[in-house]
DNA sequence: TCAAGGTACATGGACGTCCACGTATCCGGT
DNA sequence: ACCGGATACGTGGACGTCCATGTACCTTGA
């Protein structure tokens, strides 16, 4: 589906040596990082969308079912979602919308607090969020289109880049 | 700005171990690499937008601004645009709507093939580009939030993964 | 010469994201 | 007991992205 390198230069190297010759050779090295990280966002939300299309999914909304499968009571507050998605409040909301037209979750009053709503995962939810994992893992995650050790390396310098915008 | 470390472990890491638990080792590393990318596409998506809103632009809008203005003749047809910028045609038509709008760049029948339309860069998109580049590159490109060698290693590991996506 | 297939754009729709705002509810201090 | 600030959600709007479609126009081959 990759269409072999057509003899194009890198743009992003491009862009990096352009920058450098107008005299921003300080930034180069950063505008390069976040244009690296804008377009390998774009790569891996194509082939993660891929998977999922078939089954009526979007990233985010498997992610909010993973999340609801992977708590104790199946349950979850919207805002403690949000808080553990790291997606803005609304953002739930629009997921929660969908997924419940489509059966998969239910909300209901939380009875803790009168001001919160709980989204509960439906069987059919669950049976779902399963089945995108078994071919997330297999078509994407086991062959995320790096070696090994390349992955774990890009994992650990994303870690301390998320550590440093407070992530955690 | 960014409200330190709560406490609270790294969502990320509690989701590789998630999945480490359920029999899905060898799956697990790539599922924290692609979630990690989103994420810090998130977050290096929110810097530069704080730095462009006060100018009215957006970070594709000012790719655009910047491709245009290292092109030898500040015009380009809307399909060279969409390669360089690897995003969808449909995406630069947009981008265009807006910059045209503001009186930043204007559409001209291109004379070489009827079908074409070229975007021109206007003065007043000029000098905001260099603006804006201006800003960027001091307040997010030269301190992108990690150690210079790690900044490094991020862009090598990415440029890898966008070779192997098939990007050039 | 001319018909068929491909290319270049624009439009309309779906989606996810965020912000600004409003409403309902909780909670802490007086 | 109560009042004011904080919190929890939802709505409406803006934006960027992509896909599917339609309409021109170019180009190739018979």
């Amino acid at each position: 589906m990759a269409p072999e390198g057509t003899g194009a230069a890198d743009p992003i190297a491009e862009a990096r040596r352009l920058w450098a010759a107008h005299g921003w050779e300080d930034a180069a090295e950063g505008m390069a990082a976040v244009t690296s990280v804008m377009r390998a966002q774009q790569i891996m939300q194509a082939r993660v969308d891929e998977v999922l299309r078939p089954l009526g999914l979007t990233f985010s909304r498997y992610e909010l079912l993973m999340l609801l499968h992977f708590s104790r009571a199946g349950s979850l507050p919207v805002t403690r979602a949000s808080r553990r998605l790291q997606v803005h409040p609304t953002s739930v909301t629009n997921a929660v919308d969908r997924l419940e037209a489509a059966g998969l979750v239910k909300r209901c009053p939380d009875p803790a607090d009168g001001r919160g709503t709980l989204v509960e995962l439906l069987p059919a939810g669950r049976e779902l969020a399963l089945l995108a994992t078994g071919r997330l893992n297999e078509q994407v995650f086991r062959s995320p289109g790096l070696p090994r050790r390349r992955v774990a390396s890009l994992v650990g310098v994303l870690r301390d880049l998320r550590r440093g915008a407070g992530d955690f």
